[in-house]
DNA sequence: TGACATATCAAACATCTGTTTGAAACTGCC
DNA sequence: GGCAGTTTCAAACAGATGTTTGATATGTCA
């Protein structure tokens, strides 16, 4: 236990071939889909490698996860300066974009993450403790901002999930976009684009809601339902105006 | 083969059940995760019963697939008045919404789909040219209209995944909004609430492209980069001015 | 009723899965 | 060199999985 830092040259190396090769994994087929026998095979380690290292496949799981978050955190960190609210909304856009769709991140961390909020493991709690809720927290204050202090809670609330939607919408539905709009590509170019237009769609979506002071129902919007006769929660469906 | 229709009675009971079935567990754990076993168990069925009445386990999912494609699209479809665009838009989003969120259908079709995006299967292709592309023409109809004849064609569906980003936020990151929000339920108000929101937001949004005839870039929005050096990629950021 | 096609069933098959095991190889230190 | 601790390895284990098989039940029609 005294001299382990000393001599695990070998030890780290083969955990770090393992954490790249399930990262790898992982992102491919997802944590059901992936098998303990293929990490090791690119990593060029035993089967056994991974119930030494790391306990068994969660915990490996587990680990890659926040490992990949804290490298795309880093890599691509929320820009803090100073600004005006439009430009730190900017610059939130931006940031968050480039984590989950830039090139070197998606294949890894954009699919890994989406996967696992989509199907979510244990592993999820420590996720969203670690990194999503200080990232909402964030966007929550630069949207109040732009809202005004009199906001509604729920209107800020509502809007910083319409700007996140519209990030995460290209990295969760890649396959189906790519199926759809067969040519468009998202290298830097692309993610430039993107990054500009969510942010003026957002802030004039913002910009809205910040004019009047009242929280929602702002246009009255097509209301016409003219099926669907029987909603099996009608009872819920009664009390509509509760706030 | 021509007395088939009539005597069918079990055959088409079981293999009503087996769908029913798989829809719940493929739902629940995705096609990766489910078993026939487990699937053949609740639809009291024999465990061959899958290969007899679906060839094998692909055969079904994609089956479910397409059947929950459908009673979706049959339970909320998109209104098709002749209103205004605005009204349109509002119609999509909230047959959207209660497409894949509604308590009776969010279970089953919403989650099933929200997989199937994210970790698509060979079954994506059919899906998307019955059922996605149709919806995705529609709205680029109405967003067209709203932004007018002139409109870029790329900004038309910039602010299409836009909308639609907003909607499939909720379905795709279920689990992540109740962990960060505990209290938000989606019932009945929470969508109408939901509904008005993004159709309202939405609608904001793509107006404040429409006022300037200019496609992109409204709005210099806050390109503060002041980390991430090395970007990897380096040679496609170069060219960053293409348009 | 008896022949016939259809549908269901229990059992088995072959394969793949995560994990464990005990021995072997390697490392640094005396 | 020899020892102790650490790391790797081939092999095996126990269980689960999708699918097949051959027999059996079921219903229909002549």
């Amino acid at each position: 236990m005294r001299n382990a830092a000393s001599k695990n040259a070998s030890h780290a190396a083969t955990r770090g071939a393992l954490l790249h090769a399930a990262a790898d994994v992982f992102a491919e087929v997802g944590f059901r889909g992936a098998t303990v026998r293929d990490i090791c095979r690119r990593a060029g380690a035993n089967v056994a490698a991974v119930s030494y290292h790391f306990g068994d496949k969660a915990g490996l799981y587990s680990e890659v996860l926040a490992e990949q978050s804290r490298l795309a955190q880093s890599r691509y960190p929320v820009p803090t300066g100073d600004d005006d609210p439009a430009a730190q909304l900017g610059g939130f856009i931006r940031s968050f974009l480039q984590r989950v769709l830039s090139p070197e991140l998606h294949a890894r961390h954009g699919r890994i993450m989406a996967r696992e909020m989509v199907e979510p493991t244990a592993a999820l709690d420590r996720l969203v403790a670690e990194a999503i809720r200080p990232q909402s927290e964030m966007l929550r204050g630069i949207v109040s901002a732009l809202l005004g202090s009199a906001a509604d809670p729920a209107t800020v609330r509502l809007c910083g999930m319409s700007v996140v939607g519209q990030i995460l919408f290209y990295c969760h539905c890649r396959p189906v976009i790519d199926r759809l709009f067969p040519g468009a590509e998202l290298d830097a170019t692309g993610l430039d684009r993107l990054s500009t237009h969510i942010t003026a769609f957002s802030l004039a979506g913002i910009r809205g809601f910040a004019a009047t002071g009242i929280p929602p129902r702002p246009e009255r919007p097509a209301r016409n339902r003219r099926r669907a006769e029987q909603p099996s929660a009608s009872g819920a469906a009664k009390r509509t105006d509760r706030t």
